[in-house]
RNA sequence: CGCGGGAUGGAGCAGUCUGGUAGCUCGUCGGGCUCAUAACCCGAAGGUCGUAGGUUCGAAUCCUGCUCCCGCAA
């Protein structure tokens, strides 16, 4: 039986189901795997390669690390006579150029983890919670050059449960990738493979987050609004406020009955509350910069010996 | 050697600089008050002060090695 000749490109863990998938697949023969240089990361900054390069490695696979593969000419100019049938890319966090795009005879396809045209960009799933939705899905394009653009192969839609958090999501739909991945390849070898243009009139971004993202502006931001920032940036990349100087992480709130003004903060009963926008809100699970995740009644208990007030985001 | 905080009864902390075998708040247990309570009063249990070694008459406290936890950063 034909194989297919395929080069995988990604990097976080979130790619390896789906380049392990590729890699015992009886239809695939991975040409190359291309990924992320090792990078200094994580308390004491020791160099660490990007999870797919730690499985290349392990599995023998060819390796190719590079910070812009559209600069690597000599690879490229290799892999032109290497017959690559076509390219998987998933979370690799580089763009592919037209050189690349154009060089598989079946194209390079982009598995995308929300239902495109919706969340095009570097974080659609936590952006389906921040958004409070119910479903969200993985979508396969045949790329071009605007990102997350091309004609989708693949679009399956994929159920939010009301437990999930960013965590949760992520790993399920990482495995729901690699089984997305099977129904394309299927479909490709039965040449089957059918495309559906994205209606440019419901795109919506997801852009990649940044650490303040987390941060919560309680004064402007109504308990539901808060509750899916929580639960969409857990665990990563975390919502937090400030206590004082210090840096305060949120894990979990609740409604409170009291009638705080929005942004004021109050302790009542040995609870943080502050004003939200639409009604107040403790402080429940919460953990100060150093010190490990507790109650807020643990947190104060241990808090009154200092001499600082209690002010959440300076109270503003 | 990226920067920084931390390890003390079940929990969160103080005490460490200026060595003399532990204290606060909460919780737990018992009792009291109360129609009642997240309130109040009385009492009790519970700690090899992360680990190994050193200095000392004496170490939670000073010195050295090690382990673990956490915030930033990436």
């Amino acid at each position: 039986m034909k194989k297919f000749n395929v080069v995988f490109c990604g990097t976080p863990d979130f790619s390896v189901p789906t380049l392990e998938l590729l890699s015992t697949h009886p239809l695939i023969n991975i040409k190359y795997v291309i990924t992320m240089p090792d990078r200094p990361a994580g308390r004491g900054q020791n160099l660490q390669s990007p999870p797919v390069a730690e499985f290349a490695k392990a599995h023998k696979l060819p390796l190719f690390q590079t910070e812009n593969i559209n600069k690597e000419a000599d690879f490229l100019t290799k892999l032109e006579n290497e017959n690559i049938d076509f390219f998987v890319v998933l979370a690799f966090a580089q763009f592919l150029g037209n050189k690349i795009l154009n060089m598989p005879k079946l194209g390079c396809f982009n598995i995308h983890t929300s239902v495109l045209p919706r969340f095009r960009g570097a974080a659609p799933i936590q952006y389906a919670l921040l958004n409070g939705d119910k479903e969200t899905g993985v979508s396969i394009q045949k790329m071009v050059k605007k990102m997350d653009a091309g004609d989708l192969a693949i679009s399956h839609p994929v159920p939010i449960f009301e437990y999930e958090n960013g965590g949760l999501l992520y790993t399920r739909l990482k495995f729901q990738a690699a089984l997305s991945c099977a129904d394309l390849i299927e479909d490709i070898s039965k040449d089957k493979v059918t495309y559906t243009q994205q209606d440019e009139s419901f795109v919506t971004f997801a852009p990649t987050l940044k650490k303040e993202d987390g941060l919560l502006n309680f004064k402007e931001q109504t308990f539901e609004e808060i509750t899916n920032r929580l639960r969409a940036l857990d665990p990563w990349p975390g919502c937090y406020c400030f206590l004082g100087k210090k840096r305060l992480k949120v894990f979990e709130i609740e409604k409170h009955h009291s009638t705080l003004i929005p942004g004021k903060t109050e302790v009542v009963y040995n609870q943080i509350l502050v004003g939200a926008k639409d009604c107040t809100i403790r402080l429940k699970f919460i953990q100060l910069e150093g010190k490990k995740a507790c109650l807020d009644s643990d947190l104060l208990n241990g808090l009154q010996n200092s001499k600082e007030p209690i002010l959440i985001n300076g109270d503003l």
